[in-house]
DNA sequence: TTAATATATTACGTTTACGTAAACGTAACT
DNA sequence: AGTTACGTTTACGTAAACGTAATATATTAA
């Protein structure tokens, strides 16, 4: 038997707004069943949100999002079908490994950033020494 | 000497309109000087265009980009302000790295996907086997 | 039973990051 | 002088991703 969550208690625990889901269903990419009127999250609604936050930390829209997302569902497709969903599988491969080399390089960079501030930093208790050890 | 650059040979190099170059000045992203009224891009201009570019790659708004290409600059500080700037500096690190993750994870998602395409489409080939080798 | 609490729908507002169009200046051809 | 090409400012428009009421309904606590 599997959990089902309220509107409430998975904006609560993803930290987003009830506005946000209902958005997202708005949109189509979520669909929780119903109680009555009230929104019935399954844990297959939870999965696909923390995909969808997932994808919004990453920089993705959430068109973007929601076909990487139908990506990992389809499996019930024809060859040519499959053929598509594998090329652009290796495109957005190809432009995740893209993104991480520009992590990379922002690293590097904030590294760089971070010594020239600690060397600043030295420098300036070299000419204005509060405490010496010894 | 340095090269200086037009706003169209810029917008060339890096593929942005430049209506987004004149939308960056506006925002206080770029300076370029001025010859007469026609915008002039140093190299330093066109380091910091990349920058931007980059973070918007990763999903950064113009504002942080802003903010973490303050930190490159900034060496005229003192003590306190630098501490501060290190401090973000590290709290920056840490977002990448939770993005690393995030981008790793999905990799791994894709990965997943894309097999499971790959062995659809083998099941598909053992059913209606077009041409047999042997 | 009344009041508070949670959810729902509807709809207009807001921010970000530009797009697009108008109207004009300037320099170089022809 | 006319046109072409590139640049400028000003200003309204737009898509995405929600925020923010306002109003209605329904369940729950006192």
């Amino acid at each position: 038997m599997q959990k089902n969550y309220s509107i409430r208690e998975l904006a609560d625990e993803f930290d987003v707004t009830t506005r946000t889901l209902r958005f997202y269903e708005e949109k189509g990419l979520l669909s929780p069943a119903r109680n009555k009127q009230t929104r019935s999250y399954s844990s297959a609604d939870r999965t696909r949100l923390r995909l969808i936050l997932r994808g919004k930390r990453l920089g993705l829209s959430l068109e973007e999002s929601s076909k990487i997302i139908l990506m990992y569902d389809q499996s019930e497709s024809n060859e040519a079908q499959l053929e598509a969903l594998i090329a652009k599988i290796r495109e957005k491969r190809q432009q995740l490994i893209e993104q991480q080399k520009d992590l990379e390089l922002m690293l590097l960079d904030l590294h760089d950033s971070e010594q020239r501030c600690l060397s600043a930093l030295s420098n300036i208790s070299a000419e204005k020494p509060k405490a010496v050890t010894g």
